[in-house]
DNA sequence: ACCTTATTTGAAACCAGATGCTATAACTCA
DNA sequence: TGAGTTATAGCATCTGGTTTCAAATAAGGT
């Protein structure tokens, strides 16, 4: 018992693949959502919708609307850095859970397995299946937890994205 | 080694400690500041700004710019839980961690000793000193871990803090 | 009491995100 | 391939949450 089941643990190798997932459930592939989905699969990291739709050139409403929509039917979610929009990627394919400081802003992504432990224990403290994919682990990284107090800074954007 | 430190672990026994740790620091000490404190001294969960502005025939603004201050000063900190409004909850005296499921929206509200163990394991592996005040841990709990598949629900609100 | 400076207010700006509407584009079936 | 059906894009507009601005006021020091 080291994991649970990965819940909707949806995998997606290429776009195709994941345009077949949709189809197969009946959903329309319009060209804006295939672009969306393509720059989702071209990205390591998180994008906000406004990123999305500024390199699409395509309305943010409708991004955010196929954002949704993809994060309803689980080829999408959506992670919480800090304070600022909320950042989406793609489920499965290189999928990561993020350490977040407080201090410096820095992420840190990390392969899930890495976090499997604390899942495992967890779950047998308390019954939770928990996923650090919505929201980070927050806290001080090593370098401002040496330092001296932990004045929550929150530049408010400047994630510098360390991966 | 069992926890760290707890990073500006301030702690005010009632209101006029408060007040005076504020006077300290060369703080003004406003009608509606002190209305602010005593709310959050008697509140036992967190509460969202525009409550406060309600309940107290304050203006948001001026409870925005408070909190925010006393959350400079190390005296509040806000926690999101689920989407919605930040809530603000009194630093140090009766401190909680949370739990939050992802599905029934559940927050339960933790001692944050109970947490030490994760954290403790977080350390060790990551050099991370993680607190779950800011964003909950979120996954499913008991209950909806045993059930289907986990739709992210996210009832934009009717948190039933079960404390 | 007086002066200086922080703080309150109310309005307005702001940002992330959601929504309603009409034209249009996807898929269906003939 | 073309017509019909229905989802989707675009655009404008709205909302909730939070911040900012200018002017009026009130704290604390002297």
């Amino acid at each position: 018992m080291t994991t649970a089941p990965q819940v909707a643990a949806l995998s997606f190798d290429d776009i195709d693949d994941a345009v077949n997932a949709l189809r197969a459930r009946g959903l329309r592939l319009s060209i804006a959502r295939r672009m969306v989905l393509e720059l989702l699969f071209k990205e390591i990291d998180p994008v906000s919708a406004e990123h999305v739709a500024q390199t699409l050139g395509i309305d943010v409403a409708s991004v955010y609307r196929n954002l949704e929509m993809l994060e309803r039917h689980g080829l999408v979610h959506h992670v919480h850095l800090g304070h600022g929009p909320g950042l989406y990627v793609l489920v499965g394919r290189g999928e990561h859970e993020y350490l977040y400081c407080d201090r410096c802003a820095t992420v840190t992504p990390l392969e899930p397995e890495r976090l499997d432990p604390i899942r495992d224990q967890l779950r047998a403290s308390f019954g939770y299946e928990v996923r650090f994919t919505h929201f980070p682990l927050v806290g001080l990284c090593r370098d401002c937890a040496g330092e001296d107090r932990p004045a929550a800074v929150d530049p408010h954007s400047s994630h510098s994205h360390g991966h």
